[in-house]
DNA sequence: GGGCAT
DNA sequence: CGTAT
DNA sequence: GCCC
């Protein structure tokens, strides 16, 4: 049955679509790398940003200043003050926070049963409820039927009943966890009125209330703590965990909810697990904006040659499409080292010293800088087929090659490519539900790809991949990609308790908006993490929430030459709808990619899913260049005896390079 | 003329 | 060749 | 397309 499961929901790329066209590889289509899909028409947000790029502009800039382009005039540090903008980026579950029993002689509610919702609260949250219920009340059930008082941090009627049904829940107080803190500080049950969960409820809340049956609206009991849920509070730092983590940001905390074992005790993450709590900030008087390396600039999200290098990147994607990857990599080098560049180019003078800058790109910035504009760049955006290639290489599966072949037989929409891949009519009509993506019965490998004839015409893996570009082509707001996190973590800690994580990709490095979202979990327990991206993909699968496999991975598959931590990385590339239960549900799918590390290779796996491209290969090539190692999301490993190093903590890999700390939001080496 | 991340 | 960063 |  399981097995079934996978090639029922798989899609495999199927290798005959390759030989579909004109077979033959045409020269060097060298080693692509990176998705240059991008619809020609795609809007740039930029301007969204602009005040908190700006503010990050105007410290590098500042600091720049400061170092005043004199080689030997040392800089006055930096006051290099968070620039943090709002939404940090981290998004570890926090370590539960350190436990303590109240030291009651007497328990506060000795007659009540409670049922702890655990969705919606972090590990810390629960293990302290349930804490607190064991202790001071008659105990935590497991089935909310049995229970006298739930306790939930949802407020929504539609939220809860995912957990609870409710004509249960109409027939008990339902309240939030501050009831239960508070009723334990004041060592009885207070109204449940003033802390009712959901104000459908609030009636029956009242009436079902253990409190002293006391009518509760006007005796406040004068409790100012209500309303603010306070775990600090309640904490002492705990002998067990190391010197208290302070959990006053506990980031994106992950809700969760398991088979309500009666203690349950998270064993606490491991702090070099989770986001540095202070986090650690950027040196930007180490870094350089001359350097070669991409990982030794300090590149933001938007910087002040933003139309420039907007024009050249027109270019490299057009080099990209065409198959002139080389050329296109020295665009996306040029774009890369005037990213880092912290101030407006005026004169070619600016330019002339930076690495990367050549004789063409060198002609090309100047007609810039004297009209505003690039003509080729102008001409090949308006080209029919820089944007017909552009179009058809923004759907998945469509890469440079494909495009150009399709192109070649004459196609120029996306009607053309569905007529020509046999998109049914209907099939667009079944976009917004659950798709099962059966796989096309298939051959077998003798008989696959004999003949060209029974390729081309109905390929299931384009099929799907054109009706889901329309969703995937829109971008997904930040709160969205942490609704996403938290759902995701929800589900996963049902599955295994415990587990860590953190979003990665472009929201980790600051954008406003993703194209897709991509999560590196791991769990202390390294036994505990073979095969959960399989299981947890499932589970979403059967929830609804994924509605595509486009990818998943094991692992052994690595070389047959010795290896250690190589099965250490499973992947599952997926597409996720948003439940309805979720005040986030529009029903548009989302890209959402799953990365399993074992925590050995959790950092590592981290650097390399936050980025940028750019950022990536320049630390590959720092890595070899300067220590001879082979750096890559899966590890960090000498070149000359194979000896693999295991940084405990993201700073860590950054040392052991000779690196200086980059913070994920001046990793934007890319446009 | 080789190298360009893995 | 296409995908991921 | 740029660097060594």
């Amino acid at each position: 049955m399981a097995e079934s499961w996978t090639s029922l929901l798989v899609v495999r790329k199927p290798a005959h679509l390759k030989r579909m066209l004109s077979g033959r590889p045409a020269k060097a289509l060298a080693v692509n790398t990176g998705p240059r899909r991008q619809l020609h028409l795609a809007l740039h947000h930029d301007d969204l940003r602009l005040t908190q790029q700006q503010q990050q502009q105007r410290v590098l800039l500042q600091h720049y200043r400061s170092l005043g382009h004199m080689p030997f005039k040392r800089p006055a540090p930096v006051p290099h003050q968070g620039t943090e903008s709002g939404g940090e980026s981290e998004s570890s579950s926090r370590p539960p926070p350190a436990k303590q029993q109240k030291t009651s002689m007497q328990k506060a509610l000795p007659d009540t049963t409670v049922y702890i919702v655990q969705a919606k609260l972090d590990v810390g949250g629960i293990s302290e409820l349930f804490e607190l219920a064991e202790h001071h009340t008659k105990g935590a059930c497991r089935n909310a039927m049995d229970a006298d008082v739930i306790i939930t941090a949802i407020a929504m009627r539609r939220r809860l009943e995912r957990h609870v049904p409710w004509d249960i829940a109409e027939t008990k107080a339902v309240v939030t966890p501050a009831w239960l803190r508070d009723s334990v500080d004041h060592g009885r049950a207070l109204p449940c009125g003033d802390y009712v969960a959901i104000q459908d409820l609030l009636e029956t809340t009242v009436e079902h209330c253990p409190d002293c049956n006391c009518k509760p609206c006007a005796c406040s009991d004068g409790d100012s703590e209500a309303a603010t849920p306070r775990f600090e509070a309640k904490q002492l730092p705990s002998p067990l965990s190391s010197p208290s983590t302070p959990v006053k940001q506990r980031a994106m905390s992950t809700s969760t909810k398991k088979e309500e074992k009666k203690p349950v005790v998270p064993q606490p993450v491991p702090e070099h697990l989770l986001p540095p709590d202070p986090p650690i900030p950027t040196n930007l008087a180490k870094l350089d904006y001359m350097s070669r390396y991409a990982c030794q600039r300090a590149s933001p999200l938007v910087c002040p040659n933003q139309a420039l290098v907007r024009e050249l990147d027109i270019i490299r994607r057009s080099r990209d499409l065409e198959g002139e990857a080389r050329s296109a990599l020295s665009y996306e080098r040029a774009v890369s080292i005037i990213k880092a560049y912290p101030h407006e180019i005026r004169s070619l003078k600016q330019v002339e010293k930076l690495p990367f800058i050549g004789v063409k790109i060198t002609g090309l910035i100047e007609e810039f800088l004297d009209t505003g504009k690039i003509t080729e760049a102008q001409t090949i955006n308006a080209s029919e087929r820089f944007q017909t290639l552009s179009l058809f290489s923004s759907i998945y599966g469509i890469g440079p090659s494909t495009a150009i072949r399709l192109y070649n037989l004459g196609l120029r929409s996306l009607n053309d490519l569905e007529v020509y891949y046999g998109v049914e009519p209907e099939d667009v009509a079944l976009q917004s539900q659950i798709v099962e993506v059966e796989e096309k019965p298939r051959k077998p490998a003798w008989q696959r790809g004999q003949h060209k004839g029974d390729e081309g015409l109905g390929d299931s893996w384009t099929r799907v991949a054109l009706g889901l570009r329309e969703d995937l082509a829109k971008k997904i707001p930040r709160a969205e990609v942490e609704e996403m996190g938290r759902v995701v973590m929800r589900e996963l800690e049902e599955l295994e308790p415990g587990c860590v994580s953190t979003i990665v990709g472009g929201y980790r490095r600051g954008k406003m908006e993703s194209n897709d979202v991509d999560i590196v979990f791991t769990h202390p327990d390294p036994s505990k993490v073979k095969g959960l991206c399989k299981r947890l993909v499932r589970k979403l699968h059967e929830r609804g929430m994924v509605t595509h496999v486009m990818h998943l991975s094991g692992f052994h598959a690595h070389n047959a030459l010795r290896t250690h931590h190589w099965d250490s990385l499973e992947k599952a590339l997926t597409v996720f709808i948003m439940p309805p239960s979720s005040p986030f549900h529009t029903g548009v799918r989302r890209r959402l990619d799953l990365i399993f590390a074992v925590p050995d290779v959790y950092w590592t796996a981290v650097i390399g899913w936050t980025g940028s491209i750019m950022f990536q290969r320049d630390i590959r090539q720092w890595a070899k260049d300067k220590h001879g190692m082979k750096f890559d999301s899966s590890g960090i490993t000498r070149r000359y005896d194979s000896k693999e190093f295991f940084p405990k903590t993201e700073k860590e890999a950054f040392d052991l390079l000779g690196l200086e700390w980059v913070e994920p939001k001046w990793r934007n080496a890319d446009l």
